[in-house]
DNA sequence: TGATGTATATCGCTCACGGATGTATGCCGA
DNA sequence: TCGGCATACATCCGTGAGCGATATACATCA
């Protein structure tokens, strides 16, 4: 116990929190949300992004990667947009994403909940 | 490319990592042997601690439990142990676990990895 | 001409998650 | 003393994320 609040909000429901809702992130989606706060991106370039990153630990096959950004087009943490000035080669067929507020609000609530884990875990293992 | 080492591993086809097999870890796995790098406790007592430590934000339920207990054991993270000198109440009653060397150098693996993930979530996030 | 890289999409299997449910015990208050 | 609650374990099963396999299509290069 000693919980938290010590709390008193046993009559307020919480008022309904769209971002509390999807953490966990898992790890795809972290590292797909990390990269396209980096500026608009499309789908093919992400997952290669994503594998730079991590050093190769996360690779995202195509099933992981359209599905993962369905997803998140569908939770509201991304969104599809227009071309922003991209004349490369295969342009044409890109789709592009960028990064919702919501996403942006979920990235960084992830990012403080594995800070939290990390330093404990840390603590522990000395 | 460019290769985070520049490689010339294309012919050695890594000689059988069981750490990088487990990874990433899911939140749940990692939080639980976070508990148990404090030493050696029990089921229940592990998700107790899982709560407190994550602020109510991980709350593991019989089925996410039991479930993953079994499955780290499978996998050789934690082991069963004997009662460690508890003489609580319903210590008859309990099952202990202790975390492995394997799932000490799982849980650092993986707080290394989150850790880079973390700062590049920073770096972009501002 | 055929392999490789870019870029997208769908199908279907596997498995972790997690709620529902069940069992058993001990404590505490009405 | 009896019901409710916390402790402590376990299983069943539906949902859904991950992800390999597969397919399409175009560009490049050997």
């Amino acid at each position: 116990m000693t919980g938290t609040d010590g709390s008193a909000n046993a009559e307020m429901p919480v008022p309904e929190d769209p971002v509390m809702d999807l953490l966990p992130l898992t790890p795809t989606v972290f590292h797909m949300l990390v990269s396209l706060s980096g500026g608009p991106s499309h789908g093919y370039a992400i997952a290669q992004e994503v594998e730079e990153l991590t050093e190769g630990q996360i690779v995202l096959g195509p099933g992981t990667l359209y599905g993962s950004l369905q997803r998140m087009v569908a939770s509201d943490l991304i969104e599809e947009t227009a071309n922003p000035g991209d004349e490369g080669l295969h342009s044409d067929r890109r789709r592009y994403y960028r990064i919702t507020a919501l996403g942006r609000t979920a990235l960084r609530a992830e990012s403080e909940r594995l800070m939290r884990a990390v330093n404990a875990a840390r603590e522990r293992l000395g």
